[in-house]
DNA sequence: CTGTATCCATTGGGATACTG
DNA sequence: CAGTATCCCAATGGATACAG
């Protein structure tokens, strides 16, 4: 184990993925594996408000996670897709994901089966 | 790459993992891999009030990611270590770690040469 | 030494309505 | 279609003081 917590990098990965929806937006992109538009990842994930998903495309977009490219078209529309640099954070996506699996599955195994009465 | 979106569990282990300091808590104690005392702790991350410093490990107790033990002595002893459980997610901190490393190296490049008078 | 208890400021996110 | 603009609330974290 060659973590040094006094010269920690693990924040600035932290930053960029956190946020209610983000692994899910970035999860989103990485699947389709080509340009999204914005419509399109609302419906994918219908929970989140139009004002949150915008900021929080936003965010992933300044950090040149993800790009956006505007059409210029009536109506309008505006794809957002991984950059390369965004690709790398797979790595770690995968690993919260393989983790979240298991994790997600000893919750289910530890409930009780749902018998009772009322 | 087998992510599905729909039925993620990336969020599980970003919940656990989210708080302004618990990355730093949990590298300091897999780093020592021995249990590590209160007050230890608070000078290994010192920017850290004691109020948040309990809070987040209260959380991380709760999760089972860490465990405390209470030695009744006077003055009062508290040690603190990961759970084998809480070891299980080595591999996303390391995954963020290895990310963050280069990326902040990739930022530190990035930089000008501060040799700017003023 | 290892905490609680307060109080407070900031932020993240939600609901809703409006716009080019 | 792809956003802004407001208003609002709850949660997070910080400062400080106190306690067993």
């Amino acid at each position: 184990m060659k973590i040094e917590p006094n010269y920690c990098e693990v924040g600035s990965a932290l930053d960029i993925i956190v946020g209610k929806w983000k692994p899910l937006i970035l999860l989103t992109l990485i699947e389709k594996d080509e340009p999204v538009r914005f419509n399109q990842l609302h419906k994918s994930i219908p929970e989140i408000s139009q004002k949150v998903l915008t900021k929080q495309l936003r965010e992933l977009e300044s950090e040149n996670i993800i790009m956006r490219q505007v059409f210029p078209e009536v109506p309008p529309r505006v794809e957002y897709s991984m950059t390369s640099y965004g690709l790398t954070l797979f790595p770690i996506l995968d690993a919260m994901h393989k983790w979240g699996e298991k994790h997600q599955q000893l919750k289910l195994k530890d409930e009780k089966p749902h018998n009772n009465i009322m």
